[in-house]
DNA sequence: TTGAATTCCTACTAAAATAGTAGTAAAATT
DNA sequence: AATTTTACTACTATTTTAGTAGGAATTCAA
């Protein structure tokens, strides 16, 4: 049930960006490296993992790097896991496409299909907003 | 997020012996690896990382095997799973005994020991009898 | 009292997944 | 043109998972 260092670190990356989203510039990965003490390298293909989708807009060359498209609010941490991890079902069986034959009888079946809408629904609550810092007051 | 084949193998070992208690008998772990199609050498090693806990009557020789000490519904999935994996923790941080000097500002920290909690409580509110098959009528 | 069946215990191994690194191309800015 | 940054792909070491192998101890029954 361990979620790996991509899914930690993905969630890292997003909450760094989600918590300079007001300041409006361009962030780029070697601050990100600095700051959240991961290597470039690692950030580069933890982000790329996210690529297909709009999550963000981007700008190459000096004082380039990544900014949120949206407010971060609109960011679910579920979205965020399931893109970094792959596939976070307790077992594949629970998925649509896997073809077992003891689907419909079997009685572990329906245990594993409701830890993973338990976790699923909990982490689909919860966005990038719910976890960023605190404002100084 | 998985859950190996050790908390799977695990969980059907032990729904397999609370179909069979009411019938009293020993079940051997031969005859529950031809029902369940898992070797045996596997689940003698899987039901030996429970032997602490008294969760079974045992009896060697001819006729010997396993029963369950308790109904089953005295057996909450969630000690039968963390006994098979170890630990479901979705990362090791949100342990007591693990000293990282950032728990206390750390934003991720607080979601993954909720995780934790959805997942356990989840867990725990079942047991066996919730799982096992239905009687014929 | 011997033999078969079973649990009990520990060491070993192959395969898969995780956690990265390395190198380089492409684009943008100055 | 030089520098900075993203973008892309291939490779590798380590760790975890998923078992296997071998045998000792116990119990029952003929």
């Amino acid at each position: 049930m361990r979620i790996s260092t991509k899914g930690r670190y993905a969630l890292r990356l997003m909450l760094n960006l989600a918590n300079k989203y007001e300041s409006n510039e361009f962030i780029s990965l070697k601050d990100i490296s600095k700051e959240e003490d991961i290597s470039l390298k690692y950030l580069e293909k933890i982000i790329g993992l996210f690529n297909k989708k709009d999550y963000f807009i981007t700008s190459r060359g000096v004082d380039g790097g990544y900014k949120l498209a949206n407010d971060p609010s609109k960011y679910k941490i579920g979205d965020i896991i399931r893109t970094a991890e792959g596939d976070i079902a307790p077992v594949s069986c629970i998925h649509e496409e896997y073809e077992c034959p003891n689907k419909k009888i079997c009685n572990q079946f329906t245990l594993w299909k409701e830890l993973d809408e338990v976790v699923n629904n909990f982490l689909d609550s919860k966005t990038l907003r719910d976890y960023m810092e605190r404002k100084k007051i």
